[in-house]
DNA sequence: CCTAAGTCCTGAGTGC
DNA sequence: TGCACTCAGGACTTAG
């Protein structure tokens, strides 16, 4: 499900539910994600109040007087209030609070990932430190800096944008967005791009992104909130998903390829 | 059969 | 030939 808007979205969501919360007990259903979840996890989880919910690019970090809870929503990947008798195929942990309610962490393809930090050892975790900046960190993420990211490479501006050791958050939907509003085409090598467009790419990340944590992230399928409800972002979208349908701006057929190793769609004539 | 909100690894290619 | 780096493609997995 997640890329920044939604793990934000869930962020909050989890904020809320956990606000003076305390985990009393935590029940792993399966001990192998992505990666195997260290067996230490529970214990080192039970008993601790859980004292802010916070994001760094798409991981989500539950923190505790002992430790943080590390948790990427991978491709599939939900949070979710779950009262007695709610359970559910590939529910592969429930966080047992001591007030009796439940949080299942659902994720059927098993692409995301349930890691325990220990006090300190945040900057050194191997999952977070090669990370890029937050784009909508606007000291960090500046036209300069895409621009230095750029030089010299002929890799795909889209690979470029979702490469998250260079700004994080940006997965194959946003980027998509991203581009076409900035009309670049999704193909276009990265160093050969004028310093003027790179600039509008810069704004209209961050633009989107906002406006999609606004709208609650983007519900595709069977995304949700950690409060339940859904997103809305979906609605604006232009390009994704739409190949063969007429583009908003110009009305030609929006066509469809492989860029960056994912599914794409652009408009020929808007983006150059 | 195809496709899918994401990483992570491998191996081929490039340039010095 | 070697080395460091870049980049494309595959693998992981389940559901619709």
């Amino acid at each position: 499900m997640p890329e920044l808007p939604e793990v934000e979205t869930v962020r909050a969501g989890l904020e809320l539910l956990l606000a003076g919360a305390t985990i009393a007990r935590v029940e792993l259903r399966r001990r192998t994600l992505r990666a195997t979840i260290p067996a230490r996890l529970p214990a080192r989880l039970a008993g601790q109040p859980v004292v802010a919910v916070r994001r760094r690019a798409k991981y989500l970090l539950l923190d505790t007087p002992s430790g943080t809870l590390l948790c990427h929503l991978g491709m599939t990947g939900t949070w979710r209030l779950a009262p007695a008798g709610s359970e559910r195929d590939h529910d592969h942990c429930y966080l047992h609070l001591q007030d009796g309610r439940r949080l299942a962490f659902r994720d059927p393809r098993r692409f995301g990932l349930l890691d325990f930090i220990p006090l300190g050892a945040e900057q050194e975790h191997p999952r977070l430190a090669g990370l890029g900046v937050e784009p909508l960190d606007e000291a960090a993420f500046t036209a300069d800096y895409l621009a230095a990211a750029c030089r010299g490479r002929r890799q795909a501006i889209k690979a470029v944008i979702m490469d998250q050791a260079t700004v994080v958050g940006v997965g194959n939907i946003y980027a998509q967005e991203a581009l076409f509003r900035a009309a670049l085409r999704p193909q276009r090598a990265a160093g050969r791009i004028p310093r003027a467009a790179l600039v509008t790419l810069v704004t209209v990340i961050r633009a989107i992104l906002r406006a999609a944590i606004t709208a609650g992230g983007s519900t595709i399928n069977d995304f949700r909130q950690a409060g339940g409800a859904s997103g809305y972002f979906q609605h604006q979208f232009r390009v994704y998903g739409r190949a063969g349908q007429p583009c908003p701006t110009c009305a030609a057929t929006l066509v469809g390829g492989v860029v960056g190793g994912r599914g794409t769609t652009w408009c020929r004539s808007c983006q150059r």
